[in-house]
DNA sequence: GTGAAAGCGCTAACAC
DNA sequence: GTGTTAGCGCTTTCAC
């Protein structure tokens, strides 16, 4: 079991034994099953999409000629033919936040249920990564699509629409008309999250968000502004941040939240990589949580309750998302009216906010 | 900004806007932009994809009418001409890996360079789904897969060597004579953790690893013996338990290991999702880490260093295997013989193995 | 029920 | 340099 080999970077040479040239098998047609099973490749194609009706004899043997060659179909050639594959694609912002690959669960299982295999893109939040898979799903020609929009105003799905390509808008709702999508109620969320805060006892409640170019940063940042203002507290625009939704961002939104003038003694950060980075600033800066300041974040995640303290957060139902975005998709049909799905998110209270002591 | 729908899971009518019929447009042909620059579809050809040489003026004229006419390859005529597609498949063992995340980075940071779109599929450790969608890469004649094989010595790539389908393993090496591979040195990795361990003061060092069917978990088990070995401690073998390489495995596990007569003082656990699971047993058995029970774990992610206390942790150098992994791939010959690389993991010392008071 | 034939969009071989 | 032509593997008429 010892690996045998120089630590480092190098390549190695093969293993000594003896090379064993593989036969590089051409792949079996069509062509090549039908003259195995002595019938036309229209009847192997009948035979194994199972359309038109054959006699049951010559089924067996085309099955069996099928399975002894290991025929393949060809995806491509079908797909020229039927001008369509039977492939979705899931374009994602971010594939390391736990958020999105919780949803993109969802969307598998639907997927395989539907007999449709799933191909996941990463933008990356950036608006030309996300154009460019949008061209390969318009290449292609898969026959829908999940996204989770780099923009809501400037992500362009226009191309997609157009191309009569099955679309379903999750998590991030754009400013189009008549795309499907599913979504949860940020900004009743991120009230709740921050009502939740000032029934604790606090009081200068900071906001970490996303930029104004995705509007569930927006939404979660009105959900905060609501909360303040139903409780009559004035909205100090010192303590709202923008931040890119990555980790980096909150830890530096964060630390520089913690430096200013008058400190807020509680942070809602509303999503889950830049939570992270938030509570590495509070940590680096000394702070305990939630003594000093407490946290807030939004989504869910395997970590959130082995920090120390264990973390408040609005969780969204990801992999429902999921499910029922794919689910969309299924039974998309040609002229049918845009459909949207709004689920709830609810608080989960943990130790990061609990109540302060007077 | 406001949601001005109900909060449920119930569909709901289109917004009240008037109906926009979008004009689903035909997707244009290569013969339509021929037609409309006035050259034949074999020049249109020539000039999109750099091949042979084109008049200046007549090239200017094509690519002014395929801007025009939003034109866009249809992938598979393309594939289905050329017997092979410009695409890459990474099928991984677990998405929600963030050892698997990173290694897949990597993966499409090459992968663009190389001008290949990368598709993303996940195993989840389980045999039957990985076939499959090695079935998909045969199907759609992919260009070359990279995999972390879900058993090193079921795991079918004999499909994919036969019709030679460049193919490079990562993480985990299959028993397979001619696959290029890029792996860690697992096995100096964990010893050097659990020598650690015994430098630090521990004597009763548990081992959490994953199935025998994985030989990662195999070759880090055979290294944390290898370790109390060298220092001359007696393996004790219910002191070792077998899991999933999953978080819920790696819970059971742990817990299973502290309920025993005399409780391990650390616990080597030999994947990220498993150290999760374990740090959660050992919050639940309200042990303190490392007073009451070390703890170090294998691969880094973002949470280990917001626990109580930061966790020690085995790093590979994730990003780097899938990079090196695609530049084989981009470089697989025709009868080049089979490459491994072999890259050295380190260790990361933090809180959760401090010296143990004596 | 079954086979022959056409054609999906593209590129490569061949003629000019 | 450029157009014409053939054909990749498959499904789907259309005859029988």
């Amino acid at each position: 079991m010892t690996l045998e080999q120089p630590r480092s970077g190098r390549m190695i040479p093969p293993s000594g034994i003896r090379e064993r040239t593989l036969t590089r098998r051409k792949p079996a047609t069509i062509t090549d099953v039908a003259r195995a099973a002595k019938v036309s490749a229209a009847t192997v194609s009948r035979v194994l999409n199972g359309n038109g009706r054959v006699a049951p004899e010559r089924a067996e043997r085309v099955k069996e000629a099928a399975a002894r060659l290991g025929y393949n179909p060809f995806g491509p050639a079908r797909a020229l033919r039927q001008r369509l594959t039977r492939v979705w694609a899931a374009i994602v912002a971010d594939i390391g936040n736990p958020f999105f690959t919780a949803l993109v669960r969802g969307i598998e299982d639907v997927a395989r249920a539907e007999n449709h295999r799933l191909v996941l893109c990463n933008s990356d939040e950036d608006l030309a990564t996300e154009a460019s898979y949008i061209d390969i799903v318009l290449a292609e020609r898969m026959g829908g699509v999940v996204i989770a929009v780099a923009s809501h105003a400037e992500s362009s799905l226009a191309p997609l629409l157009e191309h009569g390509v099955p679309t379903v808008a999750v998590d991030r709702r754009p400013d189009v008309l008549r795309v499907d999508a599913v979504v949860v109620d940020n900004r009743l969320g991120a009230e709740e999250a921050v009502t939740h805060l000032l029934a604790n006892g606090y009081r200068r409640i900071a906001c970490v968000t996303g930029p104004t170019r995705v509007n569930t940063a927006n939404e979660r940042l009105d959900g905060y502004r609501d909360a303040l203002a139903k409780y009559g507290a004035a909205a100090d625009r010192s303590l709202v941040r923008r931040a890119d939704f990555k980790e980096e961002g909150g830890y530096r939104a964060t630390r520089s939240l913690l430096a200013i003038d008058k400190p807020p003694d509680a942070v809602f950060v509303t999503n889950n990589p830049m939570a992270l980075g938030a509570l590495r600033a509070v940590r680096e800066a000394g702070c305990r949580v939630p003594d000093d300041v407490g946290l807030v974040g939004f989504d869910d995640s395997p970590w959130t309750t082995l920090t120390t303290p264990p973390l408040t957060v609005v969780v969204q139902p990801a992999y429902e998302i999921g499910r029922a975005a794919a689910q969309l998709l299924a039974t998309s049909g040609e002229d049918r009216a845009a459909r949207t799905i709004v689920l709830s998110p609810r608080l989960v209270v943990r130790e990061s906010s609990r109540p302060r002591k007077p």
